[in-house]
DNA sequence: TTGACAAATGCAACCTCGTTGCAATATAAT
DNA sequence: ATTATATTGCAACGAGGTTGCATTTGTCAA
């Protein structure tokens, strides 16, 4: 998957940089775990590769505008990226330690009856649905920090 | 009703400042519109009321603490405010002018169904709902600024 | 009415996340 | 190896938000 991914950017005239490689590679191992700006700079670091923010912030950009990745909202006011690829489904985020995974509602009736409705007027055009809990790691604390 | 809030203020042993006077009055007469910091402290500025930024975010704080207001998620990064007292209800968010209202959905069937189930080994204490869309004035407007 | 004490405020400095313009570098086709 | 331009790094900036500390100001009691 990576693999042809990279190759279809190449085909539309984009180089394939060892940081856009790394990470294509980062969000594909990264299934269930939307990942934001500051978090994929440090897994960068995390294998020795030095990226500036600013490239990181335009190569999540890149790679959206490509439709590799789309931006996700779990709900703090942190944006996160995950691969395209994935069905419709929502996400946790722990209201400690701020980790997020995906996370998919069987019968999530809500799709159906939502979209496109008229709500005060607007025009709705889409929905987010978030949860927040504690994860595993943070179920035995009752306090946020 | 800001009357009684305020009483309870001052029989707990805080002082009604001025500016937490306007800022509860604010709050009050804004019923159905959350409110942000930044836009909180415009709003008292065009009242003449000049706040300091820390301020706001103490009063924030503070209002929170005390149960009057509560922290709302729109979906976009900001942090927004509103009176405690609304039923619940989720928020619709303009995606080209960053208004947000309060909308209730009727036979919101995802209360009864998701409050504190498992999830991903998460335990969950909450969720939000919220839309996306054109509010009345952006309706005939396609692109987002 | 006036102190006095603590609550509230302002200020400056700082932090994180995110963006922009511009110069320097590196990919990839020739 | 050369070249065009995609990509990167750097510096500077901006919004939203936080902290420590000194100053001001409600409030209550004398």
């Amino acid at each position: 998957m990576r693999q042809e991914t990279l190759a279809a950017l190449k085909d539309k005239g984009f180089r394939l940089t060892k940081i856009r490689k790394f990470i294509v590679e980062i969000f594909y191992s990264s299934e269930a775990v939307p990942i934001s700006a500051p978090e994929l700079r440090t897994r960068l670091l995390a294998q020795n590769v030095k990226a500036n923010k600013t490239t990181v912030y335009r190569e999540l950009d890149f790679l959206s505008d490509q439709g590799i990745i789309v931006e996700i909202n779990a709900g703090d006011g942190k944006k996160r990226y995950e691969l395209q690829r994935h069905g419709h489904h929502h996400h946790i985020l722990c209201l400690r330690c701020s980790a997020v995974e995906c996370v998919t509602i069987e019968n999530c009736a809500l799709e159906d009856q939502l979209n496109s409705v008229d709500l005060k007027n607007f025009k709705v055009t889409g929905h987010a649905l978030n949860f927040f809990g504690l994860c595993e790691g943070c179920r035995p604390y009752t306090e946020c920090r």
